[in-house]
DNA sequence: GCTAGACTGGACTGTCCAGTCCATGTTGAG
DNA sequence: CTCAACATGGACTGGACAGTCCAGTCTAGC
């Protein structure tokens, strides 16, 4: 990419851990060493020059994959429903997209191999998520605009209504047949949160 | 167990399915054709007696679990918030419980290697359990109980906020650490549904 | 030009495992 | 008693795969 020859050494690490990860995301912890390398255009001794084994490999992209998997809410000073809705949005396309499927799958299947990755996804992904929604439900209960009641919970209710079902439809049926268009699914589903939650006897 | 020396012949099937459904549940697919054998007290040729294939074997294990999934409302006189928290009850006790989160786990991973047995899982456990409450809530509805809305939706949606979040926290971080009491998570999660689906403008 | 360090290809080892084969019991039915 | 059917265990095949080794190549910098 910088230079002239096409393979400019260095670089053969990342090219290695995008293999990876497609391999791995792909065919889940199976995939094997001499696939990996070969999708990498190197020699599987030059994949053992970067990582000592392929347990490494493995945890080096679970570990980068784990840490661009937070979702936040965008500070802004719209409406709570406008901000939830886009929150919703960002959060389900995350979640549910190709990519976030595959990644929650692989984890899953091999928590037994590797208790502490998986358990480092959860805080790094699910835990913190939720975390920083209760944050803002918490703000908005004071400011009154939502029911006063326990934030941390709400926040987990509201991820487990955005993807609880239609993720494992997903994971076990493939993307097919969705009844809903993703869209109004989403729209629907906050709205229910905020009709459970709204203040006290004001109708706003 | 119904004549006089111990291994009764016939049965070899039975000890071999209830082996093969323990090992399979802990080790995933990748549990051994011999330990599975080993743990039946069973020759391995006598499992290719039965089975053809470890694939077949797999399929009756999955299939046969598969059967016993479906989480159905009692009947009875009582108020649709009774019925819907036994329901609730009964419904995270079996996807919450060791078992459930194992077959999950099991099936989450092997969906790619078979699809239509991931399929069928889906099928008879969340899609029908998901009907069968739809149906509940529609009568519900028309009866005046529930706000008149989409009640397969209304469906999904409690099914989501009972285990959405609460199984991926089990799945990949373990039993541990749960914020609140399963009785007091069930009764927050069924009470917050009531909330949303409360008949318009009537407190009861 | 020479050296050091990274890369290559391919052969090789050791292990694990699904599935097969066979020689040898054990059992119940005719 | 004998046959048929099923069970046993242990040896074996063939393939997949992690990880090692090595002899040779390319590049950069001295």
């Amino acid at each position: 990419m910088s230079s002239i020859t096409e393979s400019t050494f260095v670089d053969s690490r990342l090219r290695l851990i995008q293999a990876a990860t497609e391999a791995f995301m792909k065919e889940g912890y199976r995939a094997s060493v001499d696939s990996i390398a070969a999708r990498a255009g190197v020699a599987k001794q030059t994949l053992y020059n970067h990582f000592p084994s392929k347990n490494d490999l493995f945890s080096e992209v679970a570990r980068l994959a784990s840490s661009s998997i937070l979702v936040t809410l965008e500070d802004g000073s719209r409406d709570v429903r406008e901000r939830l809705l886009s929150f919703a949005a960002a959060f389900s396309a995350k979640v549910l997209g190709e990519e976030g499927l595959a990644y929650y799958r692989v984890m899953i299947a091999e928590t037994a191999r590797f208790p502490d990755l998986a358990q480092a996804f959860f805080v790094k992904g699910p835990e913190q998520t939720a975390s920083c929604l209760a944050e803002f439900l918490d703000r908005a209960m004071a400011a009154g605009s939502l029911r006063r009641d326990d934030p941390r919970f709400a926040a987990e209710l509201l991820l487990s209504m955005l993807v609880g079902y239609e993720r494992t439809r997903r994971l076990l049926a493939g993307p097919s047949a969705t009844s809903h268009a993703d869209g109004a699914r989403i729209e629907q589903t906050v709205d229910c949160f905020l009709r459970a939650y709204a203040p006290e006897r004001a109708s706003r």
